[in-house]
DNA sequence: CTCGATCCCTGGACGC
DNA sequence: TGCGTCCAGGGATCGA
């Protein structure tokens, strides 16, 4: 489960790699999971890797223009979303291909820059120009970038389950549902909290906690919980650390107490219940409140 | 606006 | 051993 440390980590280990290479032709396999696979095909081949970066769990591959000569400045790249099993790396040309290798890219030293995923629920896709911008404008903010300020309105100004709002790409991009849980654990805050109803001080703390955990998960190159390879090849050592992602029943590293799994927002969420008070009221007592006729509230 | 449900997809875990 | 079933999960989409 690629989320931004396992990004960046691949990013980098990419930039060290291809960055500079040019792309002779590129073939693919099956596309359902690329926007537009005959662009890509077309217009990958010719043009320069100059830098792969992380862009929220976007792998950008920037590319350089086609030398025909004198043309208008657009940006392009290709943006690699790994989904949950996709793994991009250079390989030597002779290495056989493995199962589910959909886009093989062969480079001007000899490799090819391959593209493997069983369960294709990454996606590609070859952008350029204003579509580019577009596209990379509807994500949230960088949560390694924002500040306490530009968090605490992201967040507070939300109705949602804070669980909810930390998965949000639009919210803040790259956070996934492992680094949302350990730093719902390290800050103490109960996932089905509502973002607005999150005091000063546990913004605070969940910002430093999520900025701290991401940056030390960066550092031992992710976690490689179900099969995560970098564009080495080497695992991550991340899962070592982890608190209270897939730790169910077992006791919580704070108070012992065992930690336990509910679904928010639609997927595992594991937490302390003793450390992560959960919400007393709320929503619930709307709903109550409601069913015995004392809703006034307005419709729309 | 926010929610849950559903779909996409394959492999691994589990039960018999 | 082999088969069926369930589940994982990011994101898009749809209806409530």
């Amino acid at each position: 489960m690629p989320e931004l440390p396992e990004v960046e980590t691949v990013a980098r280990g990419l930039q060290r790699q291809i960055a500079g290479r040019r792309i002779l032709s590129v073939t693919l396999g099956k596309t359902d999971f690329i926007d537009n696979p005959e662009t890509v095909e077309k217009e990958l081949p010719g043009r320069r890797i100059y830098s792969v970066v992380r862009y929220g769990k976007f792998l950008l591959l920037r590319l350089t223009q086609k030398e025909n000569g004198g043309e208008t400045e657009r940006q392009s790249a290709l943006l690699v979303h790994l989904g949950m099993t996709g793994m991009l790396s250079p390989q030597p040309v002779g290495e056989p291909q493995v199962k589910h290798t959909h886009m093989v890219a062969l480079l001007d030293d000899g490799r090819e820059l391959r593209y493997i995923d069983p369960r294709r629920f990454g996606r590609m896709a070859y952008l350029a120009g204003e579509r580019l911008q577009e596209e990379l404008r509807r994500f949230g903010a960088d949560p390694l970038e924002a500040g306490l300020e530009e968090f605490t309105s992201r967040i507070r100004g939300r109705r949602a389950r804070i669980k909810a709002l930390l998965l949000d790409q639009q919210v803040l991009r790259g956070v996934g549902n492992i680094y949302a849980d350990e730093s719902l654990w390290k800050a103490r805050i109960h996932p089905k909290r509502l973002g607005v109803r999150l005091r000063e001080e546990q913004v605070k703390r969940l910002h430093s906690a999520l900025q701290g955990i991401l940056a030390r998960a960066i550092e031992l190159r992710g976690s490689s919980i179900a099969d995560f390879l970098d564009a080495e090849g080497q695992p991550g050592e991340y899962q070592r650390h982890h608190r209270a992602y897939g730790r169910e029943g077992k006791p919580c590293f704070r108070c012992k107490t065992r930690i336990k799994r509910v679904i928010v927002a639609g997927r595992s969420s594991y937490f302390c219940p003793q450390c992560q008070k959960a919400p007393r009221g709320g929503r619930e007592l709307r709903v109550r409140a409601r069913e015995r006729g004392e809703g006034h509230l307005k419709k729309s």
